[in-house]
DNA sequence: AACTATTTATAAGA
DNA sequence: TTCTTATAAATAGTT
């Protein structure tokens, strides 16, 4: 359409280029119009010239709506082709089948572990993505879970031990008790001081630590510290 | 072009849209290829017809490159677009502007809520998605520091108490050794048989209680159950 | 950007 | 569908 032929080949002069696709560039978006309204099609069309500007058209103006059919259609096209690929394989025999099966074994193992990712299309890499998270979902949970049983069980060791704690320094309070009636006795008596003695020194010494240590600091500080996390932890499952 | 003139409006007859659709369809393919040839463009067309038959040419035949291309085209031009419309706000003054960026502050945070999301394009969710998981991964982090904290202070907390509870078992057992070597002098003087009595009674009922329940069952359920995990959870972090 | 000689595209008919 | 053909449209080269 014009004088003189034109073969199929890229312009070399390049203000006749620019030219041409001005030119062109209008039919064609002119054409995409056209064939849109004439036959109630859906068309979406991209240009990017030479130099990187971009020109498009898309029915009713919604590019995005129809790239998004495009990508739906594209990847069931690809799942179908793939399906057949694998069912039909019966040309030489079972070797061929198994062989590709291991293949696609092999790719997805490689994409599971992050490598490779070179040929997978933008929609293969969503649909692995998820399948990823979906998986570390599944696996945080289950940390998450032998987590909290850990806590609970410290928890549970921690009161279990406190009690205990708490039962022998009662019992050591008793037996102070006793050695200082004892030892008032004695006294009273004047028989034998040595061994009064002997029986006093322990026991302060004993008393003076546990109170100091166990539970008025340890006590205090797991009951601030603590409880609030651990709550915090139940409100995750 | 062709016999008499074409209204440019969608053809009734449906056999005659049907074979329009295709002469024009293979046209605009044609001519889709051309000025990618001729004029050194990168053209991506995609055509659904009527019943959603799916054709598409793509430069080089590389339709997701170009796609992708595109929508980084787009998106650049949408937030360039945002930020004018942001920016030169000077027609109803402040108010235009203000207004403008509660609607965008309110529409994110639907989105962050993940509702709204009819309006979002395929890109758009990609980046909310990315945004989102970050956020995920950074509570995600913040919350297993603390759970290890708390299970670090936990276990600090049952070594304390346990050393205590073994310190004060080990008290226990002295003052058991006096108060026999005590009983024993008793009885040799036959002094006082009632409060010898009394000391004896309660250690032997303290020191069983003790032996049977914390250090052994307490002890090995703890080591064997919590230690694992414990160094499981440390190859989290 | 406008003109115009030609080539192309295609509507209608077979 | 495909082929043919008359004609409308597109456009290469020119101004």
């Amino acid at each position: 359409m014009g004088r003189g032929r034109v073969q199929l080949k890229r312009i070399e002069n390049k203000i006749n280029r620019q030219v041409t696709f001005s030119k062109r560039r209008a039919g064609l978006l002119k054409k995409a119009h056209e064939i849109s309204v004439l036959c109630d099609a859906e068309v979406a069309l991209i240009v990017f010239s030479n130099k990187g500007k971009l020109f498009e058209y898309a029915t009713d103006s919604c590019m995005e709506k129809i790239l998004e059919r495009h990508e739906r259609y594209a990847y069931a096209e690809r799942q179908m082709e793939a399906n057949d690929s694998e069912t039909q394989g019966n040309w030489t025999v079972e070797y061929t089948r198994l062989k590709a099966r291991i293949d696609l074994l092999e790719r997805n193992h490689r994409h599971y572990m992050g490598a490779d990712l070179g040929s997978m299309s933008l929609k293969e890499l969503q649909s692995l993505e998820q399948q990823l998270d979906t998986a570390l979902k599944t696996i945080r949970t289950r940390r998450n879970q032998l987590m909290y049983e850990s806590i609970s069980e410290l928890h549970k060791k921690e009161k279990v031990i406190q009690e205990q704690n708490n039962m022998l320094a009662k019992k050591i309070k008793e037996r102070e008790k006793v050695a200082a009636q004892q030892a008032a006795q004695w006294d009273q008596s004047n028989y034998r001081v040595d061994t009064s003695y002997l029986i006093q020194q322990p026991l302060l010494e004993m008393g003076g630590n546990y109170r100091q240590e166990a539970p008025a600091v340890g006590r205090n500080e797991l009951d601030l510290t603590l409880e609030p996390l651990y709550t915090c932890h139940l409100g995750c499952f």
